[in-house]
DNA sequence: TGCCAATCAAATGCCAGACAATTAAAGTCT
DNA sequence: AGACTTTAATTGTCTGGCATTTGATTGGCA
């Protein structure tokens, strides 16, 4: 592991993707230790503050972890999904907001992504992702809820579909998509009338998932893009004529 | 801003926390500049050297950028699709290989999230992502090439092919997905009939999106992960009867 | 011998102060 | 007015040190 005495990055940047790198590759393996903060500042020949600096932005990264005491030091990390659920909510959520992308854009992707999901759930969905969808879709009719808290719901239904394909990856991916929506749908005020058809086509794809039926269930999230797609420019047309009125 | 003196947490994470709060929540604005080094250091009350590892571990989420000098300082930075592929991409890799996440488990959610840009790629794609498409898939017929190159190649079209959507938050969801798959497929050896079929497949697909029909597209790339799926199969069964014979 | 407590040593966490490098703005000279 | 110089602010880096944590060692005691 070297680093380019040219370069014109910053020192610690250097030595976090010399050591990054060496994780990818398989140099260095799960649980590895590495060497101590006072010899990696000897090996690249830099100070200690340095090297801390590159290893907290590994440790940023979930690329390490760090022990203190007698047998402590930073060890490469074993990435799990959950580790890696919160990282990629919140990028996407950046990405969203200040990337200016439009409600249509980001609708069209999570429904996608999410169909794409919809024959492996039909397959392989459990008795607790459909218990878990029928209770979401049973508190989003309770009257006197907030629209956060709507959307909140709403989330927690569409994980349950997401979760049920039973592919960690898909899993992961589409955390991203999902959550990241939730500011843009917390945007939205739901009438009662929204929410009734919301709850009516989330009712059909739990039934369609019941059912396994995967083209059924696809067709229902199709219908509920659609749904949530014109309730979202009514709204929005709604609020700019205000604004101009 | 403030950070819990209770806390057994490091005070940088800490620091760090306060901050990346502050970004997502909106209280700081993109580029927007941060207070110096020096005054977080008063405000949170630790070392500049402290706060410096918490500037640190947002840098390396492309939450801030830093800039030297007289109007310098740490700026709040609008992170691009660009600037989250590498991350999401480490990210992706990682898992699969840190979680033993199986061949079959990997293809099946990538044919799945790209299957899901299929419609929308059908209808949207431009002459240029076609161009890329073809000029991809003529460079896998060569012969002579490695089999690493093939797989980059690979994952060239694919990308054409999703980027054919026209949704950069679809794009950039299949980014990690697609090439975290690279290191995987690497280990597959090709031989010179099994690039035929995969050519000959990707050539289905197409002509798919060139004739803008969904369908057919969908059903191409279905057809594209029977082919990798049992071809994986074959190539593991082959590989684990060498080793115990 | 076996166990427990005190001690030790190694490592990270944190701090103070200093200097170097960079950069834009202010000031000065022609 | 324009070009050059100075200055001030800021990040980048280093040195040295102390505090804290924690496993290992050691010694004493039953």
């Amino acid at each position: 592991m070297k680093i380019d005495p040219n370069s014109s990055a910053d020192l610690s940047a250097q030595i976090a993707s010399a050591i990054r790198e060496a994780i990818v590759s398989g140099d260095l393996i799960v649980d590895q230790r590495l060497p101590s903060e006072a010899e990696l500042a000897d090996q690249f020949d830099v100070s200690r503050p340095t090297v801390r600096e590159a290893l907290k932005r590994l440790a940023a990264q979930s690329l390490i972890r760090t022990q203190r005491g007698a047998t402590g030091g930073a060890f490469v990390n074993k990435i799990s999904f959950e580790d890696a659920y919160p990282q990629q909510i919140t990028t996407s959520t950046l990405l969203l907001s200040m990337n200016a992308v439009s409600f249509g854009t980001a609708c069209e992707a999570r429904y996608a992504l999410e169909r794409s999901c919809a024959p492996l759930s039909a397959q392989r969905r459990t008795a607790d992702h459909l218990a878990t969808m029928r209770a979401e879709i049973h508190r989003q009719g309770q009257p006197g809820l907030t629209d956060e808290a709507f959307c909140a719901s709403d989330v927690a239904f569409h994980r349950a579909l997401v979760d049920g394909a039973g592919n960690p990856v898909l899993s992961y991916q589409l955390a991203g998509a999902v959550e990241a929506m939730q500011p843009l749908m917390n945007m939205i005020t739901f009438t009662a009338r929204d929410r009734a058809r919301i709850v009516a086509l989330h009712t059909d794809i739990a039934d369609a998932l019941e059912a396994q039926d995967a083209d059924a269930t696809f067709d229902a999230l199709k219908a509920l893009e659609t749904e949530t797609q014109s309730l979202a420019k009514s709204v929005f047309q709604s609020r700019s004529q205000k604004n101009t009125g």
